[in-house]
RNA sequence: GGGCCAGUAGCUCAAUUGGCAGAGCGUUUGACUCUUAAUCAAAAUGUUGGGGGUUCGAUUCCUCCCUGGCCCA
């Protein structure tokens, strides 16, 4: 039917499609804000068609573009016969420009009186119903445009992502001096976090790449090279399943700042948090669901070792190896894959029994060196490293530590790692290695998962509401 | 990978024990010059996610598969 009506058109000389512009002389948010001042003036708007409501000779049109919606009111005698027959041939989800005058109605509504339309674009298919909208979960992801066209809220939280990711870039340019560089995701060796990863064929050197898994290893080189405050918002993808926590590529935020350590580095993610949260938040009082999570520094801080003692009753120093780490997980009832490495075991504890205790915002400090391979040893607390988690809301918002730059321990920790590894694709980064050999100064580094982070603060349980395009299967 | 749940018109949802597949919105036609989930009258709309099975008869029962959600690994 549509399909007809645009053939209509387009036989009549008016295809929607060939229009290439209108000049606005406000957007629609801009006349309510000023709608007094407005009131009697000719403004010129456009948007999509969102209601209609139609009174014979008269018709009520809603209007709705970026960020305001509203009523336009159109009769045969200011708008003309031919207009008139146009504009109520309008469909829902078509792109109108009306001119007119800003008055309100007999009953108080703010509207636009046409005295001129334009069908900018014809929409060909229809909205959906006007008053549930859309609650197909699956439609929702798979289209995301109409979710967004039908529900300004969502238009608003994907604005607020980018103001949010925005903000820590000019907190950490201009207030801190940091620079952003940018890194390759295609790289030859993957390494800087434990996790499978995507392999690519790059067909003219006849060999598989990676896509990265963390941009760790490539930012210390640049503290290598001479920089000193670094960072690179990014994306990192992992060959993993799809949960409300977890999506194949995500966003991450990883800085490094020489001649600092992790406690710097800690007051920094504390200051970074309350400056997204008083800059684009306009509160440290967050709702998420039924918990209030409190942002107002400082967090509490406490030790790892402490919180494994009192939630899974246990010193990670008890738990030396592979064996005892699964009896004590079984003792504790906590599941793991049978082909779990010792991390994972370890990490499966953690995140069962300590995990859900962590809901306002809480620094825990001084890991295991066993599950930290890239953190600098605490010299008298060998098996501890420099290294500390922010977690809120019970999920890990942030990671850091004060990184390892000892060459020779740093190998040895990764054939190590590489030892014990029962997944992923890990060789040794050998190059990376090299430039630590060159010597990397004392550096304090950062990774904060941009989606944990924005879940928190926007209270939303599922990862896929804080991205606009989740990972769904090809269809 | 395992468990549970869901998939019916473009959208939101019904359909008694297994007995003619329906409503609202949207669409089309007509009426209506201040409505706002406009109203009134009429009409069109389906491979009930897909395949197989049981049955005189399947949206409904069985089975396999697909897609998604939630929980667990």
């Amino acid at each position: 039917m549509r399909r007809w009506k645009l053939r209509r058109l387009k036989e009549d000389g008016r295809d929607p499609y060939h229009e290439v512009r209108y000049d606005r002389t406000h957007t629609i948010a801009e006349v309510l804000k000023d709608f007094d001042g407005l009131l009697g003036k000719q403004v010129r708007v456009a948007g999509r068609v969102m209601a209609r409501r139609e009174h014979g000779k008269a018709c009520f049109l809603d209007l709705a573009d970026q960020d305001g919606r509203v009523q336009v009111y159109a009769n045969v005698d200011t708008l003309g016969e031919e207009q008139f027959k146009h504009l109520k041939s309008a469909d829902l989800g078509d792109i109108l420009g009306v001119e007119g005058e800003v008055f309100r109605t007999r009953t108080g509504q703010e509207s636009v009186k046409a005295s001129a339309c334009t069908l900018l674009t014809k929409s060909l298919e229809p909205l959906p119903e006007k008053w549930h909208g859309l609650s197909d979960i699956e439609l929702r992801y798979r289209r995301r445009y109409l979710d967004l066209i039908v529900r300004p809220e969502v238009r608003e939280r994907f604005k607020l992502r980018s103001e949010i990711v925005s903000q820590m870039r000019r907190f950490l340019e201009d207030e801190r001096g940091f620079t952003e560089f940018e890194t390759p995701v295609l790289e030859p060796v993957c390494g800087g976090a434990t996790a499978e990863p995507f392999i690519t064929r790059w067909e003219a050197l006849d060999d598989d790449f990676y896509l990265r898994i963390a941009i760790e290893l490539r930012l210390k080189r640049l503290i290598v090279g001479g920089y000193e405050k670094v960072y690179e918002i990014g994306r990192i993808f992992r060959n993993e399943g799809v949960d409300t926590q977890h999506n194949p590529e995500f966003t991450m935020l990883e800085l490094y700042w020489a001649y600092v350590d992790y406690s710097d580095i800690m007051q920094l993610t504390e200051d970074l948090i309350v400056h997204i949260c008083d800059s684009c938040m306009g509160t440290r009082e967050i709702e998420a669901g039924d918990r209030r999570l409190s942002f107002e520094p400082p967090f509490s801080r406490v030790q790892f070792e402490d919180l494994m003692r009192e939630h899974a009753g246990v010193s990670v120093q008890d738990l030396p190896d592979r064996k005892s780490a699964a009896a004590h997980a079984k003792k504790l009832d906590v599941d793991f894959k049978k082909d779990a490495s010792y991390e994972k075991i370890i990490d499966r504890i953690w995140t069962a029994k300590v995990e859900p205790h962590l809901t306002q915002p809480t620094f825990v400090l001084d890991y295991p060196v066993a599950v930290s391979p890239l953190a600098k040893r605490i010299p008298d607390r060998p098996h501890l490293a420099y290294r500390f988690e922010l977690f809120a809301n019970s999920v890990e918002l942030a990671n850091a530590f004060s990184e390892l730059n000892d060459p020779l321990e740093q190998r040895a920790r990764m054939e190590e790692q590489i030892a014990r590894a029962t997944e992923g694709y890990r060789e040794l980064d050998e190059d990376f290695l090299r430039a630590l050999e060159y010597g990397m100064p004392p550096t304090g580094g950062l990774g904060v998962g941009i989606e944990r982070l924005l879940m928190a603060l926007l209270g939303e349980p599922s990862i896929r509401e804080v991205m606009l395009f989740p990972q769904l299967r090809k269809q």
